[in-house]
DNA sequence: TAGTCTCTCAAACGTTTGTTTGAATGCTAC
DNA sequence: GTAGCATTCAAACAAACGTTTGAGAGACTA
């Protein structure tokens, strides 16, 4: 028995997303991991299976609940109006903001990064797989919003959008919260501002051609 | 005497450049480097002093002409009118572009993706050091352009367009070349479409404070 | 021809990696 | 209480890691 109230796995997971976040995944060792985590380093072969489906693992339990939330609100906002372009994004940006603000979450929009980074093919595929489906419903509101813009020009723009939103999370810019605000005015502030950004840039003229 | 033309530095700089790109840094070992790169595996020590090392001059080779090209282009830009703003982004944004097609230059753009991501602080040191300057310049020239825009926005708004950069040469995202289009084209457009997103983003009101 | 310098090579260095093992532990149920 | 199951543990596994070594090849100078 350790000395957390939480089960070997769980410390397993949180850990690893922690240290995943600080370090990358090629870069933490499982003895580090194991050691943070102070569980025994075969638990995770144990609990897992391999350090490969620790990683898998540590995205489902976030991506779950982002991708519900991100659907849930992009359902309203089309419900209430389905040319609101702004709402439609905030969608897509609030959630992913606020579980970056949720204490433990704040690693894992880093490890995101890097998992857009290290281009792993079978993690990859496993988000295709597993979530493809909520980008490609972000991409049908925002294109019936937007039917003078070329499709190609579209998922160019949105690629850009998501570029600046995982940079915008994992923080690996200049940006650092100032001393007088508070981490919820920052996330708050910084979902706000790249709102803006974003739907100005996707209002742009298309360029001729 | 090896196969290639080049000299046993060279080929482990360009072999060093793909494979960093392709896999990353911690996951690229020396001798599947040195292996590809038709060399014995003790020339990386002979010739750079250590893995790390090899790691900052596959940057150093390319940056010191990008940062001129860079600057360059940004002094041509304010000469002929300080506030054109499309004008001064595309000094920032042309030359990695352009670096970006350049054969063999392709592969150092996701390398830079990646180094953003591992978040190496002796690399984020050295960079920081020789090609802050850079970065700087430009940030006064834009904030010249746009004096309304509080200063906070202002570097929010340069990390999304870094990392939108950044994301789009490195290839990560969705974007892909259509069969149709050259690479030359392909890169023209997409400079193109990402200019025009970073001008509109740039120029989106500010928020209300 | 001998000496010197630069570079390359196969081999080995000591560590560290992810993974596996088999015994020991604690728990539940009969 | 003992059988059965899930879990933890220290220890060891083979493989791969970055780095070092010392011999030797090749090209210069004297």
């Amino acid at each position: 028995m350790g000395l957390s109230q939480f089960s070997t796995k769980e410390r397993l997971l949180s850990a690893a997303e922690q240290m995943f976040a600080e370090h990358g995944f090629a870069a933490t060792s499982l003895r580090q991991l194991t050691a943070s985590a102070d569980v025994n380093i075969a638990a995770v072969n144990y609990h897992f299976g391999s350090k490969e489906n620790l990683i898998t693992e540590v995205f489902r339990r976030r991506f779950d609940e982002l991708s519900e939330r991100r659907l849930t609100l992009l359902r309203e906002a089309i419900q209430r109006d389905p040319l609101d372009l702004q709402a439609i994004l905030s969608a897509f940006i609030v959630p992913a903001m606020q579980i970056g603000m949720e204490g433990e979450g704040a690693a894992f929009v880093r490890v995101v990064a890097r998992a857009y980074a290290e281009k792993n093919e079978r993690l990859r595929q496993f988000l295709s797989d597993n979530y493809g489906h909520v980008l490609r419903e972000f991409a049908r509101a925002i294109q019936h919003c937007l039917p003078a813009l070329p499709k190609q020009d579209l998922y160019w723009r949105l690629d850009y959008i998501a570029g600046a939103l995982t940079y915008a999370m994992a923080d690996f810019g200049l940006i650092r919260r100032q001393p007088g605000v508070s981490e919820q005015e920052h996330c708050a502030l910084a979902a706000d501002n790249l709102l803006r950004f974003a739907v100005a840039g996707l209002r742009a003229p298309p360029a001729a051609g």
